[in-house]
DNA sequence: CATACATATGAACAATCGCTCAGATGAAAA
DNA sequence: TTTTCATCTGAGCGATTGTTCATATGTATG
């Protein structure tokens, strides 16, 4: 069949319609994506999964944990503030200094899976 | 305790040493948490987790995963070049056309694993 | 060969990111 | 209340990211 014939009855020269048809079906709506794409982002900086490694041991404050890093108090907090929003970590007061800890049993799966991928 | 005592013994204010210690143990190497941060963030573009999502149900050509996700040719391409290098996509030529497919099946689990965290 | 088709590539750009720095906030001690 | 300690916050920065645009490469066809 050549391309005059196939444009005639309707069909495209690459698009595979089929195919197509049927991921668009399996395709989760645009804004799961983009939270799943935001979700991942967060495993995405060796700072932040320091961070989790660290708390996987025991809450933690955040001036032992940028003494363990060996960074500012600062660029810890900022990065802290990213997982306390991303729900991964939460926190509890005592008197002066707060206490980090984990908040979701699946960081730790999700961080093995990605090791078990990159093979160490 | 005061903290003129601790200071004398070699203690700090903040630092509890044992767990750190701990954490040093646990804590991969700086190389393996970079390779763990730059696999990660492959997943963090809605872009690419849908080219992966697309190569879920078959290979696919360039051409037809732009015209699947509404996007230039050029992107597709741009894109199906970091998952080639970061090994998750492999690709084969037929005639003119260039068809890809997953290189793992790993990456399925990771995405379900991302998909159960957030909820969907 | 020349042409058309399919994909790849490099430069350029706006947007985002992670860190630093200076200062603000909050809680306890003097 | 004033001081000190612990943490948070916003502005600013250099670096990185994803896309577009124009062009180059590679393959089959006439």
């Amino acid at each position: 069949m050549n391309d005059e014939q196939a444009l005639e009855r309707g069909e495209f020269l690459h698009v595979h319609e089929d195919v197509i048809a049927k991921v668009n079906e399996q395709l989760p709506d645009d804004e799961t994506l983009y939270d799943l794409a935001d979700f991942f982002r967060i495993f995405a900086d060796s700072t932040r999964i320091k961070i989790l490694y660290a708390l996987f041991e025991s809450e933690m404050c955040v001036y032992d944990i940028a003494q363990l890093l060996n960074m500012t108090q600062s660029a810890i907090s900022h990065q802290l503030r990213s997982l306390k929003q991303s729900k991964l970590v939460k926190y509890r007061r005592e008197g002066k200094t707060i206490l980090y800890s984990l908040a979701d049993g699946h960081v730790r799966t999700i961080i093995d899976q990605g090791m078990e991928h990159i093979g160490e």
